[in-house]
DNA sequence: GTCTATATTCCGATAGAC
DNA sequence: GTCTATCGGAATATAGAC
C-alpha cells in the first residue's frame, strides 16, 4: 500500500508528519526527502519550494479536520446529547492517536490566521449546523453568544488537556498509562458537565 | 526606565520577547541584537549561544508562570470560592495582555519535558497547595484524580479559548473587542460552572 | 522523472581592533 | 565592553547529466 505511492505522494506524507511532528522551522527539506526514501532535488520539482509544500499540507490538514468536526456536529438523525458523547469519544480517540496534531493547528493558525479563515468560514457551516441548532434550541431565552460559549466549553475541556499534557503528568505525578485513562475517564465526565451547564 | 538598562538586560528583554512572539526556531540572533539596540557579537559574549539564551529565559518565563499560579491557589486566607474566581479574574486578564505566552509555555513544554518537571515539581507545591486541600475537602468521597480532574477544567476553561482564538473568531465571525467581551463574561461564567461541577 | 553535484543564501559564532 | 568584519557550517534551491 505505502510501498506503491507514487513520489509526489510519498514526499507529502513524509512532510506532513514531519511538519506535524516538528512544525514548520524545524523541519529540514533532507530529513523529508531522507523519510519518503527519494531524492532532495524531487521535493523542489514537484512543489517548487519547502514553503509551497508546507501550505498545500496545512490546507489538506486543515480541511479534514474541519469535514471531522462537521460530520459529527451536522448529523440529522442525532440528539444533543448524542451529538456531545459522539465528538468527545471521537476526538478523543483521535488526539490519543494523533497527540501532536493539535500543537500543529493550533500553532499553524496563529502564524497564519488569514489563510485559514477562508476554510472556516466557507458557508458558514458550523454556526448553521443541526448541533448550533439543537443548542439554541435547548437555551431560547439566552443570547446567540451563549450557543458559543457551550462549543467553547466542549473544545477546551476536550483539547486542552492534550495540549498541557506534559504540565499535567509534571504536576501530578502521572505516568503515560495514567494519563490515559485519566482522559478516557473524561469521555463520560465532559458530556456530563456539558449538560449540566445547558440545564444549568 | 528602558533606556538606562545595561546592554545584557536589553539583549535579554529583547530576546524574551522574540522567543516568545516567534518560538525558538524562528527567531534570528540578528533579530534580537536588532530590536535590543547593540551588536550581535554582544549577544555571544554575554550568553555564550542562542541555547543558552534561550534557556535562561524560558526558565524564568516557567519560573515566573508558576509563582504566579502558586500566589494564588496557595492563598491560606481566601475560600475555596474566592480562589475560583481570583484564578479566573488574574489569568484572563493576563492572556488579554499577553496573548503569546500560552503558545509559548504550551509549545515548549512540548519540545522539552525533561527540564521543567525538576521546577514543576519542585516540593510538589500545586498538589499541596491550599486550593487543593480546599478541594478535596469539598469532594471527600471521590478519588484523588477526581480533583486533579477539577483543576484541567479550571485551567481548560481559562486558557484553551486563547490558544482557539482565530479559530473561534473565524467560527463566529467576530471582532477582537467582541473577543474581549466573550472572555470577560467568563470571568464570571466558569468560577460558576467549576462549583456546579463541583456540586454536581 | 530521477539523480549527483553545486550554487546560493542565511545564520550562528568568533577573531581581533578599539 | 563594544564594535566591524568575517568565518564556517547548514539549509534551501537549482543546474545539468542520465
Amino acid at each position: 500500500m505505502t510501498k506503491t505511492l507514487k513520489a509526489e505522494d510519498k514526499i507529502k506524507e513524509a512532510a506532513r508528519s514531519l511538519f506535524i511532528e516538528k512544525g514548520y522551522e524545524a523541519t529540514r527539506t533532507r530529513d523529508i526527502a531522507e523519510k519518503s526514501g527519494i531524492n532532495l532535488a524531487l521535493l523542489n520539482y514537484y512543489f517548487k519550494s519547502k514553503s509551497q509544500l508546507f501550505e498545500m499540507i496545512m490546507l489538506e490538514t486543515f480541511q479534514h479536520f474541519m469535514k471531522g468536526v462537521l460530520s459529527t456536529l451536522n448529523d440529522p438523525n442525532t440528539s444533543l446529547t448524542e451529538k456531545l458523547e459522539q465528538f468527545v469519544d471521537s476526538y478523543i480517540d483521535m488526539l490519543m492517536s494523533q497527540p501532536n496534531l493539535p500543537y500543529f493547528i493550533i500553532g499553524e493558525l496563529k502564524n497564519k490566521p488569514g489563510h485559514l479563515l477562508e476554510i472556516i468560514q466557507q458557508k458558514e457551516t458550523i454556526l448553521q449546523s443541526v448541533f448550533f441548532q439543537q443548542l439554541r434550541a435547548k437555551m431560547p431565552d439566552t443570547s446567540p453568544q451563549a450557543s458559543m460559549q457551550i462549543l467553547v466549553n466542549l473544545t477546551s475541556l476536550t483539547i486542552f488537556p492534550f495540549l498541557a499534557k506534559p504540565m499535567i503528568k509534571g504536576i501530578s505525578h502521572m505516568s503515560d498509562p495514567e494519563f490515559k485513562k485519566m482522559m478516557l475517564e473524561r469521555k463520560k465526565l465532559i458530556p456530563k458537565w456539558i449538560k449540566m451547564i445547558l440545564d444549568n
